[in-house]
RNA sequence: GCAGUGGAGUGGCUUGUCGCUCGCGCCAAUAGAGCGCGAGAGGAAAGUCCGGGCAACACAGAGCAUCGCAUUUCUUAACGGGAAGCUGGGGGUGACCUCAGGGUUAAGGUGACAGAAAAUAACCGCCUGCCCAUUGCGGCAGGUAAGGGUGAAAAGGCGGGGUAAGAGCCCACCGGGCGCCACGGCGACAUGGCGUGCCGCACCACCUGCGAGUUGCAAGGUCAAGUAUAUCGGCAUUUAAGGGUUGCUCGUCCAUUGUCGAGGGGUAGACUGCUAUACUGACGUGGCAACACGUCAGACAGAUAAAUGACAAGCGGCGCCACCCCAUGGGUGACGACCACAUAACCCGGCUUAUAGCUCCACUGCUUUU
């Protein structure tokens, strides 16, 4: 596996672990990005995955469709480039899902989101770690 | 040269790093992963306002109602779209723009405020007769739409004759309507002639013709673990309530029971529908044009928590400043939060709206030079 590829396999398209991800999933804030986030058990598959996400732009606060296009791709890009901070924390046997909400009025370039990202993908790690240990 | 009118087009490019979706090939029993090659948003993809294809369901038939459309000819699969015209109104010096358009002279209704009166018009005025009476400033009866003022709209316009005063009451000219004829045009209509005194406007309702079954790809189909035994179809039979059929009426059908047959339904998911066509490009022919026909060439997104990108550099464009020149203009350099609108979701044809900058064509007005 590539260590900038993007897999379809990473994407959580599941309405059920939606869900709960949003049920009982726990909140971390980079402006202009929230995360929310939550370990689960990795289900056994011939392509195990550390972490599975999606990304929310609500048409609440990003009228046009364009800019709502545009940013997703930034976000997904700044995952793509940073998800190696993961790597200490995924243990195996647990993937993590994460939920990426859009917190901004207006749109923001990529350096300041990749820099949001960083800190979300840092604070996930860093807990997840904490959890395992003890 | 400046200002403008109408129409058409374009909608940044290159390189590097790291990626995304689909198809094909290789390796492979299959899937996944890997490697290679190829393809991958718009003129509006938008709004979802019309029309069609496609799909499922519904549908004996007749009448009424409802809704939509309404100048002519053409165009199209179709349209409430488009093209070229016609008639009337409005705007602009002009190129041109814009609004309206079946019938209603078959009957009917309404017309705020103002005004005497909103359509079987007498308030003032004008004229005639009679009465009271002192000449008058009076009263009564009648005639009159020329004049006044009101209004969005006032009984075709104007002149003459005529009259007590007046009036298409009569006549000439002009405007409109109706009928007939001639001529031009496929036609709406236009031009001319003759006849007829026939002569308010707007809206509603009404009438005429044409069209309209409903729901939308979240349509619809296939697979499917567990749960569960309902559901559907054919045939025969009974006929009361009731139910369905287009909103209503008529009409019509169903029901109940028996028997035979089928194997189904809902939920999460996957696959399918899913992209090849009223297709795109070039040329030719016909046509003022919309468009049609023919020949040749081509294959051109198919995602699904939703791919087609992110970042960097350079080029290009635009704006502004400075400098140089053979100075209308061109060149060089620096600067810039500068470079629009807007992201397919079953597919087409239109409409509407948004759009930085640039390019082209035709035309108009003003001005300058030769």
């Amino acid at each position: 596996m590539g260590e900038f590829r993007l897999y379809k396999s990473e994407k959580l398209c599941s309405k059920l672990e939606i869900e709960k991800l949003y049920a009982h999933g726990t909140s971390v804030i980079a402006y202009p990005l929230r995360a929310v986030w939550l370990a689960v058990p990795a289900v056994p598959s011939h392509q195990p995955v550390a972490a599975r996400f999606l990304i929310s732009i609500p048409k609440k606060r990003i009228r046009h469709a364009v800019d709502r296009v545009l940013l997703r791709r930034r976000t997904r890009e700044a995952y793509r480039l940073n998800r190696k901070l993961l790597a200490p924390a995924a243990a195996q046997g647990i993937t993590v899902l994460i939920g990426f909400n859009w917190l901004a009025k207006h749109e923001k370039d990529y350096s300041s989101i990749e820099h949001s990202m960083q800190e979300l993908l840092t604070k996930i790690s860093t807990a997840i770690t904490n959890e395992q240990v003890p």
